[in-house]
DNA sequence: CTGAAAGCGCTAACAA
DNA sequence: TTGTTAGCGCTTTCAG
């Protein structure tokens, strides 16, 4: 049924029930007769007629790199939420961390497909910055920090920082670095940095056998920490720039015999669940991903309804998580 | 830039430029002209004023309980795989376990929002049961078995009979049962069954205090085994109708000193990534999740291309993943 | 094979 | 406040 149908059906016109809809100016009498229609017909306005006129989708795309990562999901549900509040719907593409694809999407949305697009961004790419200067839509990035648009970031720099220094400051002395690519500036680059950091302060100097760039998954770390444990000098704590690294990490390190803390402590940056349940609990850094996603879509309906804002950049801070794996094993150097 | 405006710049009628997008009979003149005109004003047609003469959208609802759970994200990757081959894309909501925000964005959807609906249902009400007949847009049921509904499912009662089974065979005599409320006919129901049939093919009675519904989270797998070893008569091996929920009760069972599998075995249904990282990894019926959602994308995409189609009902095999909970605990019982 | 023209269902400017 | 009317950008007859 269409709008012309129900309104003749309602006795009312077109323009009075586009009012009810639309909470226009309308007369007490007609808004009653047209409720009563209502309840008899069940008509609902066609929502690609008023996009035609309207140009407003009341649709956000969100471009993100794997669905089926505790991160990406928290961060989509905390989007979902304050878009659900607000009228609008999620219209959601995963890339499985094909580039090439980030880009197809970034152009297809810039068609008339959505108001606004939510990034969930790893790295970035000449094609990316291509595509991205072209929109003429909202865009908010969510993860990493890139020049000239509204970024949500977490202090990653901080996080792997204070990480860092927890296990310094219980004297441990010879510390390894499992990170990522340095192509990605958050989890890589930034992570490192913070790393690099604590180990300065304490004027410690990290060698290149030290650290290792590894995969996301868990074998990668399981791997990595091969590498680093495979030097005549073992390191007595261990940085992770991700938990699920870690994870490879500690079972490796739980193969070899090692002790967790005593004979290495370990952190990471995410605070993922399955920290939690290991057999040594994971200190770990906690980001709010939720939170992430829900300031995205705040941002990004901000800069819907005032085109002309200029772009922001919100970092939010994280919270030290700390658990066995940095707990305890003081001792064992002051033997 | 609209069509006509295109038209005029590529110097053909806004017939030939909808022909040639929509691969209808256009001369190869027209249709050089056309590319040419293209790669110089990068026009596209607008989605929105084609569904209004179409009356299709190339756009699926997934309707989903909670998006961090690692199942739905799953389900939710197989969906968008197929989909996005086929130029469809995912229209997302997730209704955090309210189940009136489930009834309320299928109504949603019954406007002319989405050509689909995909829904990973958990618990069906009578609310639901009046919106799904009066869709008149293809549903498919993920997770669920509706009675007159296209559903793609599990073998719930297959996974738990066998693994209930795995454990019995292994001469324990003592089974509780971990499960959930038998408003989800799937994990609830389901699973119950197939722990029963095992038990009764053993002749072995179940009694009430040796089973118990709870959550589905980790705390609740953890008093939920609180309550099953406060019992006189301890239990020797225990069912979990969820990874999660056997989380919590391997937590609860190493505080109280319990060795798994040696004095209780365990197994659950799902085979989660958490499961294979604990300390004794988790005996487990696997689920093939993504399958479910590539095979129910591709069951909407049939139904929407054939609307007549009847329902149909596609379950799917489990697979056993035996772990240590399981392992080497026989002897135990030959003392 | 092609273009003119009608119309999809809606909103908004306009005059009443 | 209201109804009439002119499009929004597209597809699809229809006649050529």
């Amino acid at each position: 049924m269409n709008i012309s149908e129900f309104a003749k059906l309602a006795g009312v016109s077109k323009s009075a029930v586009s009012r009810y809809f639309n909470k226009g100016y309308l007369s007490e009498e007609k808004t009653i007769q047209i409720e009563k229609a209502l309840k008899k017909y069940e008509y609902q306005p066609s929502l690609s007629a008023q996009t035609v006129r309207t140009k407003t989708t009341k649709l956000v795309g969100v471009i993100l790199p794997k669905l089926s990562s505790e991160s990406c999901s928290r961060v989509t549900e905390g989007i979902g939420q304050v878009l659900g509040e607000e009228g609008y719907e999620i219209l959601l593409v995963n890339t499985a961390n094909d580039y090439h694809k980030e880009v197809k999407y970034l152009e297809l949305f810039r068609q008339n497909r959505v108001d606004g697009v939510i990034f969930l961004a790893s790295i970035f790419t000449e094609n990316h910055r291509r595509v991205l200067r072209k929109m003429h839509i909202p865009v908010v990035i969510v993860g990493q920090l890139y020049k000239g648009f509204s970024c949500i970031c977490h202090d990653d720099f901080g996080a792997a920082y204070s990480m860092t220094k927890l296990m310094l400051d219980k004297g441990r002395k010879r510390p390894a670095f499992l990170g990522v690519t340095m192509d990605d500036e958050a989890v890589g680059k930034e992570r490192y940095r913070g790393y690099m950091e604590a180990l300065a302060e304490k004027n410690i100097l990290a060698e290149d056998h030290q650290k290792i760039s590894v995969g996301f998954q868990m074998d990668d770390g399981y791997q990595g920490t091969k590498y680093l444990f495979s030097q005549k000098e073992k390191p007595d704590c261990l940085f992770c720039a991700t938990d699920t690294i870690a994870l490879g990490a500690m079972q490796y390190l739980n193969e070899q015999g090692f002790s967790i803390p005593s004979d290495v402590m370990m952190a990471a940056v995410g605070d993922s669940k399955v920290g939690k349940i290991t057999a040594v609990p994971l200190t770990s850094a906690h980001l709010h991903y939720k939170t992430s996603g829900i300031e995205a879509a705040r941002m990004l309906l901000a800069a819907i309804r005032r085109p002309d804002e200029i772009p922001r950049v919100l970092r939010l801070d994280y919270t030290v998580v700390e658990r066995a794996s940095t707990k305890g094993g003081e001792e064992k150097i002051q033997e």
